[in-house]
This record gives C-alpha cells, structure tokens and sequence, in this order.
DNA sequence: AGCGGTGTTCACTGATGGAGAACAACAGTT
DNA sequence: AACTGTTGTTCTCCATCAGTGAACACCGCT
C-alpha cells in the first residue's frame, strides 16, 4: 500500500537508488552511499550484497559499481525495437555525409528517448536519455503525428515548461508548427533545448502511429543558414523515408 | 536474514525476477508473470506499479514492458570504460577489412562480458552478454595475461566445464595455450565454446594487466585455414597494439 | 603498534510485502 | 446486447523481513 506515489515495494525504490548513485559516481563504498541517501550502513551493505548475489553489481578493488548485466538489459530494450535494425545502417551514412551527430528517437511514455546515436563529439543529452516532445526537433516531429486530442492531453499533464529562453511555451505556436511539421515532414529546433543547439528531424510514421523521429544535430555555429536550412533538411528527409520504407518491407516481407 | 546465499533483501531479488522476465519476452502481463515466477498477482502487482513509479517499466497497449531507462544505464556502464573509446574506431575499420564480426571484451568477475560488437550477422551471444574465460578466444587471452595463482585461482573454483566436445578441459594443455598466447599475444577459438564457430583473439595489455581483448569471429566455414592463420591474425594482433598505445596515450596525456 | 577509516555482522522489532479472495474492467463470442 | 472467460486492480490481515544502531573486524596509514 504505502503512500498514493504508487510506490508499494519500498525495498525497491532503495535498490534502485542505490544503482543509480553507482551510475552517476561510477563505483562507490558503503559509508559513501550510505551518508548520500540517508540509509544506515547495513541497509546498503543488504542492498549491495543481494545486487552483488544477482550478479548486478560487483566489488573490484574494494568498492562497487554495477556490472554490464545492465549492459544486457538495456541493449535488449533496443534490439526488441523493430525500428532499431531498419534505421542503423542509414544513420550510419547520414551521419558520414553530414559530418554531424545523428539520432534516433522513440516515443516512450509522454517522452522521447534517444535510442540510438552515430557521430563523434558531445551531445547535451546522452544515449538512452530522454526528452520532452515538445522543446526537441525529434519530439516535436512525433507530436505532430498524433492525434489532436493526444497533444492535448500533453500539454494539459505537462504543460510546457521552458528550457532554454527560445522554448515553445505557447500552445498556439506549437500546434501551428505541429501543422505545418505535418505538411513538410520536418521540424527544427533552434536553441529550444538547449542553448546554442539546432537540431533537424524528420518522423517516421508507419499506419498514421509516429513510432520515431530522426534527427541531425550540432553547435549552433556549425548549423547554420542555408546549410541547415537546406542542405541538411533535404538528407534528413530522404534517410527517414528511406527508413519508413525499409520498415514496412521487413514487416510485410517477413509475415 | 536469509539462506547463506547472500540475498538478504528477499523484494529486491523478486524484482529483478519480473524484470529479468519482461527481458525475455519483451512484454507480458500480471497473471503471465505471476504463474511463470509462482508469485500471487498482487505481488507481481505491487512490483511492476513500483517499476512503472520508477519509470523502469511502462504499460504500453494492456502490457507491461520494461523501458529504456535500463538503456541508460546499461550504456553507462560500458562508457566508464575507457576502453570502449579507445577501441570504438579501431573496431570498426577491422569489421570493414575482415568483413566478419569484431568484438570487445573486457573481464569482469571470473568471466569476459561482450562489451562491444562490430558487423552484421548472428553470434551465439549477444553483445552484453557473458562468456567464460577458458572456453574463448577472447578469455584465453585474458586468462593468458594474469598470474600463475590467479590462473589456479580460477580452475580451482570453476573447473573447466566443457561446453562442446573441443573445449579444452585439461589444466595442462590449458596452461601451454595460456604460455604460448602469452608469447605471440594470439589466441585461438576452433570450437572450443560453440560448435561449428571459430575466433581469433589478442589481448590488450596494461601495465601487466589484461583489461581486455578484441577477437574477430565466424561460423567455421568461412574462418578457414591460411584466411584465419595468418591474414586475419595478423590485422588483429596489430589492431589490439593500436589500441593498447591509444589507450597509453589518453591516459598520460590528459593526465 | 596504534589509529582513522573502511566494510561486515548481529539481534531486535515495527513496518511492510505478500497471499488470497473479492472486485472491476474488458474482449470475444454467440 | 447480454454473457462469459479472462485480465488487471483493490483490499484486509498477518507473518515476515528489511532496517536500525551498535559492536566487531579489517584494512591502509603514519
């Protein structure tokens, strides 16, 4: 039972607190973990030691971190995605024409999640991070895909939290660039995210569902003008209706 | 506190016995879930709300499945690793020449995880997955690397269990092919863990310790004679060498 | 050796996770 | 459109068990 959070397993929640503080320091000690989230050494050490028995976490060295048992778990999530498969080998070569960081985005849960990336250099969010549909050129390319009334229950539960100073707060302005999203299959994002960040996408949609978006993405400094304007746009377009294509043949193909 | 088997937190281990479940169906249901891991549904309930609180688990169209958060994770894991981009690039070009499958695998307790794959087709494990250390190229080749007790250490507590009939089970012969490895930094898999698959593997060597190894693998026929003893041998000792120095080199260097 | 800092164990107990049955929400069938 | 078999959800109650806090063991230091 527990609180209305929907948290009735209360050993859980510690668990995976604890898995996440070893994610973001890397490996850690008990007393280390133990002061940061307020459990008693003992609490960690039975959480760490039951992790340690099912083989997710592991001692090197006198301290923990977690094993690549998550490593396994999480390509697992991808690979269940028929989208991943049909779109690699295109990002691949988008990413080599264009010299930019190239993603792939799939709508998970009122959220977008980069489920796969091609390229070099740094990118604001990382592989496996999420994203709002609304303040991201791949999120938006998904919501302009769905239903009116789905967009609208976004923007009721969530509304429209800014990011950066250039975010799309008003609910007007984003169902108007929904629409003309929808015409020309692409969306952009300059700076709505994250400062000084520009971003193409164009949707993949297969039977009205937007099941991805791809996207092309750098520095402001580099993408700009008519490069992104054009140059970028057109590959990006193509590449996702190339992979929309592949997707209905491998579906089809193989029933 | 439990059975002596370590576990001392009896939810966490259920837990991940409904995650480790939705891994490998992709998606199920409550009842599916709770006759598979003789749970009651309300069990099964209670934590698969607690994953979803968590954001782990998402129901998506009446099933429960888990999310990529696991992604996030997982690929944490493997980009701690400095490894992971040392080798990245040089895998890759390796794929390309061989036009057969390129692994990365790094130790982790007393056995190598799959940390990393270039090229198409299938393998009999997945990338993520687990592979022991006497039954593969690759882990030979880690095993070759390590001390004399450690070796001991290993046979004494596993055993060499043999997984097809060419899997080397002799503590003998397994120590000439560990010395002979050690001296030409090249080891071989005709077999030995999968019948009818055949491995070329080199070590990488830091500071006497053996941090990983890359191996180029394929089904038999096409890993045959001269093609497997010398070409491909050769591009893989001089890629592991390429990628030990690039290692070397971020390391001091942004030191 | 002694000392700060770890990780580990121990017994106790109040909270809590789980069984089981009753309830609700469907989908498919006739 | 009612029916029926199934699924997901809620509920209550009790035994179990996770967590506390302190004591213990184990380092690496100087």
């Amino acid at each position: 039972m527990g609180d209305e959070d929907g948290i009735s397993v209360q050993a859980t929640a510690t668990t995976f607190a604890v898995i996440e503080a070893l994610r973001d320091r890397n490996h850690a000690g008990v007393t280390e973990l133990a002061s940061e989230l307020d459990l008693s050494k003992s609490a960690v050490h039975n959480h760490l030691s039951t992790l340690v028995a099912l083989g997710y976490v592991c001692r090197t060295s006198g301290s923990y971190q977690l094993t690549h048992e998550f490593l396994r778990l999480g390509l697992a999530t991808r690979e269940r995605n028929p989208i991943y498969d049909a779109a690699k080998s295109d990002l691949r070569t988008l990413a080599e024409t264009t010299g930019e960081i190239v993603n792939l985005v799939v709508p998970e849960a009122d959220h977008g999640v980069y489920l796969y990336r091609v390229g070099d250099g740094a990118h604001p969010i990382p592989e496996g991070g999420q994203v709002s549909l609304h303040a991201s050129a791949a999120g938006k390319s998904i919501l302009a895909f769905r239903d009116y009334d789905a967009v609208d229950a976004y923007v009721d539960t969530h509304g429209l939290p800014s990011l950066t100073e250039r975010t799309v707060t008003d609910p007007a302005t984003l169902r108007s660039q929904l629409r003309s999203i929808r015409d020309q299959r692409v969306s952009f994002d300059r700076g709505e995210q994250t400062p000084d960040w520009q971003c193409v996408a164009s949707p993949i949609v297969v039977e009205d569902e937007p099941v991805a978006a791809i996207s092309v993405s750098g520095p402001a400094d580099r993408m700009r003008g008519k490069r992104l304007e054009e140059d970028v746009t057109g590959l990006v377009v193509s590449t996702a209706k190339a992979i929309e294509l592949e997707l209905l043949d491998s579906s089809t193909g193989e029933a």
